[in-house]
DNA sequence: AGGACGTTTCGGCCGTCGCCGAAGCGTTCC
DNA sequence: GGAACGCTTCGGCGACGGCCGAAACGTCCT
């Protein structure tokens, strides 16, 4: 045993269906607790709970406690942005599409990743903000213009770093329905935290689908010009 | 059962350590052959050819036919991201590090990611491209400049698009050893193949770890100003 | 043709690990 | 205090999958 955390090490741990499922279903970035997981997960509480106490020994997720309930979340967005790679590679391969029931059409259209936005709705963000030249994506990488800061002000969107830990402003995350960069980093973070804020989107029960108000159907047009993106 | 399942799948296939070894050996962008592979990955030819079967079943590698050798490489850029990001995680962690020898210290002072510069190496031509306003790296994205763009020509690198590839020009990479982005994408390629060009740096046996060669010494300091980035 | 070499296929062994039932510990509520 | 609840630990079962030896297949060389 010499080194800590091999890249098989850690790949083996999430190359288990329970522990992938558990893995996924924190992506979006909430703290859930050991018997939500497990409902997730889709076996035993008892496994759960083994899974869970591997997945924290390799820093892969996070614990806080919380009365008698755990709560669980992703250690770090770089566990994320593993996640979300491996899973844009998952989907690529000459495999016949599964069959897609409404639930993944939900998902397809707008759900969170780890905590920003993706899926249809995710992409049209950031072309809508390329396209007014508020950022510029040059290639699979981003900026914010001048322009962009004052709109994003208005939004009632603070860009400020948090307490030490540096994290990229504005990166771009592959999508793994569209395969087209969608906006991560701290400005994906507080774009989606705004939506959620300004009640312009609501998560889905149980999943990471996220359902756009009325509000925010109109708040879309108004400030993006986004008009539709549901299939 | 959404997406978890070929999330798990992927995973577990880079979760073997044999398979590991494999990914990692092919990291440095090269096709190697079944041989080769079966040394690197520790176990015995036999073995090594079902692993590489299941590779590339799974689409993670691809392999093409040279007389009676069969050159194995990574599939697409893709899986060499995800690669890495897990990489990324993998060092992370409380746990002690290895005492690294003189081997490892190699790799950390420059090496191949995949296609392009990594280590100290990466970094500091990242750094210097920066630091001579050639290219823009907004946090962890990046854009050429037009003074870049002559920069560039004049050190004989072109950065047409290949053939339909859609591949981002500037992308960044976070190096899992001196955890700072370094330069992927198109231009990181075109680079890392440059300088190989000519003759600035050399691989090292047996290794992704590259040694730079006394004509590297002085192209390094003339064109970006880097004097000594070695330990 | 024969032999060396690179690679794959087959068969069987064995360890690892995921799984659940039962039980234990800590917290909360009545 | 006692009961319900949330979560974890323990023990034992079962199976999936990695491993190698032996052998087959294809290619190249002389």
């Amino acid at each position: 045993m010499v080194s800590g955390n091999t890249l098989a090490e850690i790949a083996a741990l999430i190359g288990d269906v329970a522990r992938a499922n558990i893995l996924s279903a924190l992506m979006d970035g909430r703290a859930l607790t050991a018997s939500e997981l497990a409902w997730h997960s889709g076996v035993s509480p008892q496994t759960t709970s083994g899974h869970l106490a591997k997945l924290s020994e390799a820093n892969l997720i996070a614990m806080t406690r919380q009365g008698r309930h755990r709560y669980y979340r992703l250690a770090s967005p770089e566990v994320a942005q593993a996640i979300e790679a491996l899973m844009s590679v998952a989907s690529f391969g000459p495999k016949r599409h599964r069959p897609l029931g409404p639930k993944d059409e939900a998902l397809r259209n707008a759900r969170t990743c780890y905590d920003h936005l993706a899926g249809r709705l995710g992409i049209a963000v950031a072309d809508a903000l390329t396209e007014k030249n508020y950022i510029v994506l040059s290639e699979s990488a981003g900026a914010v213009t001048n322009e962009g800061q004052r709109f994003l002000c208005d939004l009632g969107i603070d860009l400020q770093e948090r307490r030490g830990h540096h994290r990229a402003l504005c990166r771009t995350c592959l999508d793994w329905s569209e395969r087209r960069p969608h906006l991560a980093g701290r400005l994906g973070a507080a774009l989606c935290a705004r939506m959620f804020e300004l009640g312009w989107v609501e998560r889905i029960k149980d999943s990471r689908a996220l359902a756009v108000t009325p509000t925010g159907k109109s708040g879309l047009e108004e400030f993006f010009g986004i008009t539709e993106q549901s299939s």
